[in-house]
DNA sequence: CGGCGCACTTGATATTTGTCAAGCCAGCAA
DNA sequence: TTGCTGGCTTGACAAATATCAAGTGCGCCG
């Protein structure tokens, strides 16, 4: 892998603390691919060969089951995905797609298995990172299990809005359909969704969101740091 | 705390490889407590002061939210609950509450961290740990947005099946206003849905389940081992 | 410029799920 | 035994959500 690339891998988290030799070791068995949209990286069930970072574009991972298939998260750049089954060397539970054109680092899941095994600075980044994970799945099984799908918008225009800047106004980065996935609905179902939140001071036009009375909407959707902050 | 509950704890995954001043140190500050039924261990919300270890009962993992609250998860002996909150130093996720008379190790977290920052094996005991949680947590996310609250109960009741033994008849192990909420459904639904697997061959008389046409049962719930099988 | 193609929207309808109220039944205490 | 309690079930109804079938609007390409 060019060593070009070799900075803004170390300032992940999980890569920024570990002995220099146990990361030069790390890359020199990796490496980079660009990617077009829409091609998918890995498919649920495969054993987990590689760990994943996504330098730049995104990742839709999403699952598939019986004829239906639903999105679990979108990955952005910096940052890894399929950890877990990297670390317990179990296949993957999800498959992955790339949304746009994006540029990708391959590092061999055998190598973070062995320098995980010798690195203890290493080890505990990877548990920093899971436990961090595992609570974002969690936020978002509540999420899903305690919010009718009309909070469970409100609640992600809320979020996007803040990711965006915190202004009135601002973009949906993720095409609609794929958002009522995320958000557990059919596509018809956000678009009424999306109506039943103008009482509330909703504008939306195209990918672009317009919140007209702040209060009335946090009122209606009542965010909750235990399930709508994922920096915990 | 006494010693006689040492080996128990000792054997669990979590604490068998680490070294013994490592574990003894653990033990020195924790204390165990018998609880009795339907006791609130903790509260979602709450600063994560201690790692809790079941050694006997069970205890329900629940959220509330605006009113409504739902089950997340049952743990049994002998396992422990809310590392991740644990070692994030982050606010409980989830609140706790004894099932039955339970026997519980409460570890102070401050300790568990302490002892993980020296401990390089304890921190990969702890990965493997925070995995395969994040992994269930995954397989739960699936089968809530992939399948319909029949096949849910369908599913529920073939791994329950396999844990009984594998018989055609079996005990449910949870009060069905319980089983009702993890499976993200009313007690009123459940009741008829256990009606719906009626034609696939599931009897129901009390807490009691046969399953009449095994094959037919499979052929209609599509068991996952990606899904299902939670010891990947 | 015209005309696809595609995502999104809308309306009508069906299905699923939740809610409310009542009834059933086993377990238990007086 | 009697009567109560609490969990479970049932039925009628309401609400939420999915499905199906058009329709709309926008960008893109010939």
């Amino acid at each position: 892998m060019p060593e070009l690339h070799y900075p803004e891998i170390r300032a992940l988290g999980l890569f920024s603390d570990m002995a220099d030799a146990h990361f030069q070791s790390l890359m020199r068995g990796a490496y980079v691919q660009n990617f077009p949209p829409q091609i998918e990286l890995i498919a649920e069930g495969e054993p987990s060969d590689f760990l994943h970072v996504v330098l730049s574009g995104s990742v839709d991972l999403f699952s598939t089951w019986n004829g239906r298939d639903t999105s679990l998260a979108t990955v952005r750049p910096i940052s890894t995905f399929i950890l877990a089954a990297t670390i317990r060397n179990a296949p993957y539970l999800m498959s992955a797609r790339t949304l746009e054109k994006s540029r990708i680092v391959l590092i061999p899941s055998q190598d973070v298995r062995a320098i995980f095994d010798v690195d203890g600075i290493f080890a505990r980044a990877i548990v920093t990172e899971l436990a961090r994970c595992y609570r974002a799945v969690i936020k978002s099984q509540k999420d899903l299990k305690l919010r009718t799908s009309l909070e469970r918008l409100a609640n992600y225009l809320l979020r996007q809005q803040k990711r965006a800047g915190g202004g009135a106004s601002f973009e949906l980065d993720v095409e609609k359909r794929r958002l009522a996935s995320v958000l557990g609905m059919t596509p018809e179902n956000l678009s009424r969704a999306f109506k039943g939140l103008r009482p509330y001071g909703v504008a939306v036009e195209g990918t672009r969101i317009s919140i007209g009375d702040q209060a009335d909407l946090e009122r209606f959707a009542r965010p909750n740091p235990l399930i709508d902050d994922f920096s915990t």
